[in-house]
DNA sequence: CGTAATCTTGACCAACGTCAATGTTCGTGG
DNA sequence: CCACGAACATTGACGTTGGTCAAGATTACG
């Protein structure tokens, strides 16, 4: 993507909305028009069920849009919520789809960024429905460690992690007692070790080997992340 | 999408491929050019895990884009296979891309179907993270059912149904054998019945309703769907 | 028929969830 | 600075869900 794209998505930003932790931005079944992007701090997408569980579908890191499927479905499916104090900026949803049918370079670059989520998506999928306690809490640990390095957020082997246990637990299918369990598990084999809001991978390849991750080509930097 | 557009992509039509029941098209990390659409007959995208298990990703049916990942990716983190002798239409992946870049409402389009997909795959996220073994069942049958629906290939009540036992204990993360547990116990609610190759859904809502589905918005009918 | 694949079920075991109790951290008001 | 309470973390004991093994029934097909 060149500068002009970039320039017109820029010039789009209309206002920087501040959420404090805890606060949903976009609430499953609202129909907004508005377009965000995370300017700083955590969220995650989530979805709530009937009897009160929850399922965190992914964690949603700075760079990253918000409620693209609301603009362009008319509704979403989902809430997001912000996990630390969090600013995004605001987009109008109506003029960025205008501007995706004028220019098809943006869309691609759009597309291609979904069909790299889907990736990962799919990966979440086996790893719900085919792997053990501690194979599911490590590799979601690893997967978004990795995510943080490729956008220069950690440090060596250390990172920030502002999620509870409780929202690992339903960020990997578990139980919050059953993911105490595979915590202490993954951190006596000094695989990973979470204390405070810091999260610790010693060795990330021998983590990512433990769990089956590898690495997935990303266009980070290279692409659009409105 | 109009007359035009849909000229655009039926004139890149190539060749159609014919696969046997259980073969595959397109292979895990292969990096292949070429684009295919489900002509007729139903595929599955799955996973295979280092200890020989296998995650269903989705069903693929009639009228669905394959590999589409693999052509703007560059590579394919996925394998489909066909469950029934399937014909496959094939559409150079490079020429496809290049149209993208050109026509932005066609990009669009598939950006839709995108997000369209990504609604669906969340909610099976939430269903393998968080539902219990009926649920997860019957949630998986109807919603297959309701896509069957929206294409004409339901009668009432029945649809085909080419899924082995293990092909749906794959897809809902269960094994086999408590995959007959769940099925007994819908089948004894008489929420759904599976014989031979068909499926049976008496009264749609109240399985619908049992298992938490709600209907989402498609564009099936109005948009591409390659 | 006969062989292979799939379906189906029972018996038993492991993984994971629930309950409940005890620490620990952190913010707030005195 | 301390006392207090609220939210969160941690662990043990025990119950439930779902996995594994193994056997027999059924179907598909040569």
């Amino acid at each position: 993507m060149g500068q002009r794209e970039r320039g017109l998505i820029g010039g789009m930003q209309q206002d920087h909305v501040i959420v404090a932790a805890g606060e949903d931005i976009v609430s499953q079944g609202e129909r907004s028009r508005n377009l965000y992007s995370v300017c700083c701090g955590w969220a995650v997408r989530y979805q709530m069920l009937r009897d009160g569980s929850r399922q965190i579908l992914d964690v949603v890191l700075p760079g990253d849009p918000v409620a693209l499927a609301s603009v362009m479905l008319g509704a979403s499916m989902h809430s997001v919520q912000a996990l630390t104090p969090a600013c995004f900026c605001t987009l109008n949803g109506r003029k960025v789809v205008a501007l995706f049918q004028v220019n098809a370079k943006l869309a691609l670059a759009v597309l291609r960024s979904r069909l790299e989520e889907e990736c990962r998506t799919d990966i979440r999928l086996t790893m719900l429905g085919r792997m053990g306690a501690e194979e599911r809490v490590g590799y979601f640990l690893i997967e978004t460690f990795e995510r943080l390095r490729q956008r220069g957020m950690t440090n060596g082997t250390t990172c920030r992690f502002p999620l509870r246990r409780v929202d690992i637990a339903d960020a990997v299918g578990l139980s919050r007692v059953h993911l105490m369990r595979a915590l202490r598990e993954l951190r006596s084999q000094a695989l990973v070790e979470l204390n405070g809001g810091d999260m610790i991978v010693p060795r990330a390849a021998r983590l990512a080997a433990y769990t089956g991750y590898t690495k997935v080509a990303t266009s980070i930097g290279s692409d659009v992340r409105m």
